[in-house]
Parts: C-alpha cells; sequence; structure tokens
DNA sequence: GTCCAGGGAATCA
DNA sequence: TGATTCCATGGA
C-alpha cells in the first residue's frame, strides 16, 4: 500500500498528549521523537507535531487520507465555541480545560469501542492496554509499515472461534466471559451495530448497550461519548470523576458513599448538553494534574 | 503483604 | 431501587 502525507496546519484545538492520553483510547503510542503512532481501522499512522502544523504520515485504504482524518479526528467540531461555553461555567471547568485544552473526542470504531470499554472495567490503562494488543496481535490482521509490525483490532468474525480460555490466557481475567458472551450477541445478531448507529434516540441506544454482557452504565456512557456514535451529553462516572466531583462540588467525607444519581444529576443541571465534553477535561485534570 | 485500577453481575433486603 | 460482595491480574 502506498504511503500517504497530510498536513494538518496550525489547528485551534489539537494536542497529541492531550488527545492520545486523556483515556479515551488505548492504542496510540508515544514514540521516541515526541511523534505518536496508532492504528484504527486499517489504518496506521504517526503524527509529528512540526511547528504549529500536524505531519500525517502513515497508510490508508482510503486514497482521500485528509477525509479520513477529518471525521476520527472529529475536525469538523468546532472545539473552541465548545471550550468558550464550558469556561463560563465555573472556576474549576475553567482550569481543567486550560489544563486539557488540546482534547478531541475521536470518532472510534463502535465495536472496538464496546469490547475496548468491557476490558475496562476494574483496570489500569496500561494493563488494558497490553490486552487490547494481545488481542489484536493474536486474532487481527498484520500490517506491515516502516519496519514495524502493526495489528487491526480483531472483528466479530475473527473472534469466532475463540474460547474462554483462550482470552483467559491473554490476561483478560474475569472479563473473559463478558468477552466471549458480547461477541457472540454481536455476531448472531441479538445487538446490530448498524442499528444503533442509525438510531438518533440516545435513551434507546444505550438500553440495547445494557444488554450486552459486561456493559453496564459507566462502560455504556463511554460507549456513546467516545466511539462514532458521539453522544456528547452522556456522563460516564468512573472512580476518578466521582472523586473530581465530589473534591469540587459534593465534598462529602467518604467519596465512595456519594451518590451516582446525584452526581448525574449535578452534571446534567451544570453542563447540560456537554456533560460529556466537560467530564473529560475533569478527568483528565485530576487524574493528570 | 496490601491496595488499587475509566465496573459489572449476582445476591439480598 | 439500593447496598454488598466477588471477580483475575499486575504494578506500586
Amino acid at each position: 500500500m502506498q504511503e500517504q502525507q497530510y498536513i494538518l496546519k496550525k489547528p485551534e484545538t489539537f494536542d497529541l498528549k492531550d488527545i492520545f492520553e486523556c483515556g479515551q483510547c488505548f492504542r496510540w503510542n508515544k514514540q521516541e521523537n515526541g511523534s505518536y503512532t496508532g492504528i484504527w481501522k486499517e489504518n496506521v499512522v504517526n503524527i509529528k507535531k512540526e511547528g504549529q502544523n500536524y505531519v500525517f504520515t502513515g497508510i490508508c485504504k482510503n486514497e482521500n487520507f485528509e477525509e479520513e482524518i477529518q471525521k476520527y479526528f472529529d475536525l469538523d467540531r468546532n472545539y473552541e465555541q465548545i471550550k468558550n461555553e464550558l469556561s463560563k461555567k465555573d472556576k474549576y471547568m475553567k482550569t481543567s480545560i486550560q489544563y486539557g485544552k488540546g482534547i478531541r473526542i475521536l470518532n472510534q470504531d463502535l465495536w472496538e469501542t464496546i469490547i475496548s470499554f468491557i476490558i475496562s472495567a476494574n483496570n489500569n490503562i496500561p494493563r488494558i492496554k497490553g490486552i487490547i494488543e494481545r488481542l489484536s496481535k493474536t486474532y487481527g490482521n498484520k500490517i506491515e509499515w516502516n519496519g514495524e509490525e502493526y495489528y487491526t483490532f480483531p472483528t466479530p468474525e475473527q473472534l469466532k472461534n475463540v474460547t474462554i480460555e483462550e482470552y483467559r490466557k491473554l490476561g483478560l481475567g474475569f472479563r473473559d466471559i463478558r468477552l466471549y458472551e458480547t461477541t457472540k450477541m454481536i455476531r448472531n445478531g441479538e445487538v446490530n451495530l448498524k442499528e444503533l448507529e442509525e438510531n438518533p434516540n440516545t435513551i434507546e441506544v444505550r438500553e440495547k448497550l445494557l444488554t450486552l454482557s459486561g456493559v453496564g452504565p459507566k462502560v455504556a456512557d463511554c460507549i456513546l461519548l467516545f466511539s462514532d456514535l458521539k453522544r456528547l451529553e452522556v456522563f460516564p462516572i468512573d472512580v476518578w470523576v466521582r472523586r473530581v466531583m465530589n473534591d469540587l462540588y459534593i465534598k462529602e467525607e467518604d467519596e465512595t458513599k456519594v451518590n451516582k444519581k446525584q452526581i448525574e444529576k449535578l452534571a446534567k443541571a451544570k453542563f447540560g448538553d456537554l456533560a460529556g465534553l466537560a467530564q473529560q477535561y475533569l478527568f483528565y485534570w485530576r487524574r493528570e494534574a
């Protein structure tokens, strides 16, 4: 395949570390020269900052490389406007947005996002990345580029004959059966991903996602927010978000006793349709800073 | 050895 | 509905 290149010139909202290390994705890795290399669909791409521009180099089936990048990096959305609006909410939002000002929420493949966030349950990011890498290396397609080997995320069909024991060997732990069941449900059409992508009703899509094994409220919200379903109004609540919301607004002594519904209500009232973005700025800020 | 990680499912009131 | 407990694994 022919190598392609695209130069994104002086984007207002775009920072490699903010985008790839804010916890939304697991298949981008920092290189020694500060660039990031990653894979999505059949695309293997390296992104390097040069001055105020970003140089995308890699292999892509779509001859329109720019279009592919535009879609994945959500480049049609005006993040400056979003940040301005959220910054007005209070000083904490202003601070967290300043910290993660280069974040963009990627449009990731729905199937891959479902599996990735099932794996994320009660897990940590380095280990999640390792499991996904082993899963891809074992069952995905190999792509060679620049003297290195990369592996696509396996399709439901490619996982057809995988046993629970084989998942366990990849280090999935108790999530093995969840992956097995959910993959089966998607493959046999119990949950139709195309229908989900075409359904504008977020409540209905969420309920359908919740029928999948290993998908509870938090994972469902991550799928809605981080996949190409792109529901920016959902507010995934994990241990970090609960922590930061309690520290800033609720101030309960024991944060583990904070009611989830209370957090949801507060988030909706405060951030409205942009709750998902607010969540991401707060999460990134609280975890990194 | 102990605690923790981008939680979910089973169980019980 | 709401609260508790268990679930593999690996790093700190």
